[in-house]
Order: structure tokens, then sequence, then C-alpha cells
DNA sequence: ACTATATTTCGATAAGTATCGAAATGATGA
DNA sequence: TCATCATTTCGATACTTATCGAAATATAGT
């Protein structure tokens, strides 16, 4: 991975709310949850910013590589990308 | 470390030539160069852009608590702040 | 088909930022 | 003290971005 792409992977984590919402996502995935009903609520509900904003904030996400997401009936889910989870905890490593 | 606090550090590694001069700081003290001369002109050369604009970087990740300087003589060294580095190492572990 | 709910797109705005050149400051050595 | 080199400060500019509200689109259930 170039130092462009890990720059822009940084910058995906650089704002309070969608750092956030990423660890979220690797919560939810931990556990295992499901049929959680409405995501993007919850994430509206505990960050207190319109959806709008976190429907953007899921595109820079996207587009750093950090996650997927895919609709499921009325819902969207979302998953961490584990090979660039794992290059961000390497990335400074020895 | 808060959420907004780690978001910060993100911020500061957010940008390509930021991004480099820490990796190039990292590499410095990695390998106990010392007295290496001129490092903000080494790092002029190394990235093409201005000394007022490293400065400015570096004082971006300085304020992000990455890294601190010290004058020696005319010259600039930096220093990683490894309390940092090992809470970005392990933000997302487990 | 209609309604309610979830999500995205659009357009706007205010705030932040990377970079520059010029000037100022600091440090060294002649 | 003067000249030179290293670094920072300042002021400006072009660009990006976080957020909003309104509107559009999608999906499910009735």
């Amino acid at each position: 991975m170039t130092v462009k792409q890990m720059a822009r992977v940084h910058k995906a984590l650089s704002n309070e709310n969608r750092l956030e919402i990423f660890m979220s996502i690797l919560q939810h995935e931990k556990q295992r949850y499901k049929d959680d009903g409405c995501f993007i609520c919850q994430l509206m509900d505990k960050l207190r910013i319109g959806a709008p904003t976190i429907s953007h904030h899921l595109k820079e996400l996207t587009d750093a590589g950090l996650i997927t997401t895919e609709k499921q009936g009325k819902f969207l889910t979302a998953h961490i990308n584990k090979d660039i989870l794992d290059e961000l905890n390497n990335e400074f490593n020895i």
C-alpha cells in the first residue's frame, strides 16, 4: 500500500464522528450482531448528526477501503475490511 | 485517549507529505542517525515542498502529540512519541 | 397503489487546510 | 558585527470538507 493510500485511510479516520462510526461497525462485527434494525438511525441517535451526513461519512469510509456496505432490505449493513485493518495495525511496526 | 484525540492523530497523518515526514522521523530514530545536518532541508529535497510548509507540518505533528522537536544549534531534530505510537498500533486490536 | 421508513443525492454554506512567497527571527562562524 | 544558513511567522489563495435542509429514491408492509 502506497503512502498516498495510507494517508487516505488516515483521512477517513480523521473526523471524530467518522471514527466513531468506524468503531461502531467494528464493535458490531465483533459481537456478531445481526438484524439490529435501522443502522443509520442508531448512529444518528448516538452521534447527533443527520442522516445525509452519516451517509456521506459511510461513503468516505468505503472509498478509503475501510468498510463495505450492503443493503439488506430497508436497512444498510456495514462490514470492516480486515485487510486494511491489518495494514493499519502494522503500519508503524518494528 | 478519547476518540476526539485519536481523530486528531489520524488527521495529523492524513496528509501525504506529513505522513512521509512522520515516517522519515521514525526511520531516522530506528537507525539512530544523529548529526545529519539540516533536517528540514533533507525533507525539502525529498518532498519538493517549501520550508514554511514543512515547518507547518512539523507543528501539526507536534500538536497532535506524535512527535517532539528540539533545536540543536542551527538544526532541528525530531523524536517520535512512543506512547502515542503504541496507541496507534493497538487502536483497533482484538 | 399508498404510506411510512430508510437511505442517498443535491445545493449551499461556513470553516478548515496545504501551499506559496516574503519577511522576520535565531544561530553559527568568520 | 556581519554574512549566511535554518527555521518560523505572516498574509494570501485555492481547495477541500463537515454539516445542513430539501428533495429524490428505495423498500416493505398494508
